[in-house]
DNA sequence: ACATTAAGTGGACATGTGTCCGCTTCGTGC
DNA sequence: GCACGAAGCGGACACATGTCCACTTAATGT
């Protein structure tokens, strides 16, 4: 997670997990099954579905016990979010990237959002399963997904981006910035964004349509 | 489930689930375990908490076997929904009652839209816990819980009110209805309602507030 | 090289969900 | 009253998650 400080608008996170530095390194066997898991875990998710695959199935396919398993991932949410890290990263990249090209371009704030908010809709739907596993937190602690940072940047992101809507004038300065980005993103929290693609049958066009009507309707 | 049709509105469910007339009456025998069952479970839920309480506790406090549990609640969730059957119906009677009283006032659409949103914040606050776990569904279907009875409910009302809004003229015949109930609806999933109020630490004024906003800007 | 030691390992175990199935009991027709 | 069949019963069982802990091994200092 970055902190990326463009223009006065603030977006991302700031670094803070990032080891104080009294950390030993992780050992290099350590470092092997890790590698190891992930692999043999992308593996069977492709092959059987993220669903049907059980955290003894990784550990076996994978050749280490399950108390190895769990040293390396507390829970599947875990190993979800790990297995997608590399590609959430690009995303993040590019979405920032994006972001600093349209702000160059001096485009409107509500473009940026509506922009955001169509990419991270494209972003769920490829990688809804995982996405909805890693949601769904451990069992002992569930729903804690969402406090999980690939969401946080997510809601920074687009709190960032409505905060700078507002003070550019384009949105009421009365309008609660941290409650509405929340509102915004609750459509496509992924357990959410699942129900309407699978249970609902709504299409992309539909539920990006929808969600940027209520945006294009922000301004006073 | 009642089917209300008021005006040209039509909310709530129609009736479906209600036994064709074939099926034999459930024992006596039965009927009292039931009756334990939900007596049990809901002073256990009361005293130590909806989530700290399992089906084998329950099973245990009632004197019954847990094949005899399971043959009446085939998962917690189901159990929980069970629990809040009562005050669920008495909350639909009073939100119907209040909505056709409004229609009788011709109170606008719109207007009806929020407080019928106020309304059912009110019931995520009160029975936050037990709608969590009625939303997580069973572990073996995990998220089935926004299919069920009363959140079916919620969002046939809500879509309802759109509707009607809409044919009323106070808001663009361009907007996709079923889709805008969903998203006005999203920030009241159980979980979701859950991680504003615990996490995010917000007032249900905040929240009734920034829906309200967004409800406010519909019209065109 | 070798001792030291924290990190790593793996499988047994504890707990929870949900299913299965042989036995029991209720309600009905006679 | 009685027999009979379906509904009900309960506990053993299958399977998943996540913890624990006695043993092993890789890295570091001398």
């Amino acid at each position: 997670m970055r902190l990326l400080l463009v223009d006065e608008i603030q977006v991302g996170l700031p670094i803070v997990n990032d080891s104080g530095g009294a950390e030993r390194a992780e050992r290099c066997d350590a470092a092997a099954n890790r590698a190891r898991i992930l692999a043999v875990a992308e593996k069977l998710f492709a092959a059987r579905g993220v669903a049907e695959v059980t955290m003894a199935d990784i550990a076996r396919a994978a050749g280490v016990g399950q108390g190895t398993l769990y040293r390396r991932f507390a829970n599947k949410s875990e190993l979800s979010l790990a297995l997608m890290d590399r590609q959430f990263r690009e995303f993040q990249d590019s979405v920032m990237r994006q972001i600093n090209w349209m702000i160059g371009a001096r485009a409107a704030r509500l473009g940026q959002l509506e922009w955001a908010l169509e990419s991270l809709i494209g972003f769920a739907e490829k990688h809804s399963a995982l996405l909805c596993e890693a949601e769904r937190g451990g069992v002992v602690v569930p729903n804690s997904g969402l406090q999980a940072p690939p969401m946080m940047w997510q809601y920074m992101t687009i709190r960032g981006l409505l905060q700078a809507a507002v003070e550019a004038g384009e949105v009421s300065r009365e309008i609660d910035v941290p409650v509405t980005a929340d509102m915004l993103l609750a459509p496509l929290h992924p357990s959410t964004f699942s129900f309407y693609r699978r249970a609902r049958g709504y299409s992309i066009e539909r539920i990006n349509a929808g969600l940027k009507r209520i945006v294009g309707r922000l301004p006073r």
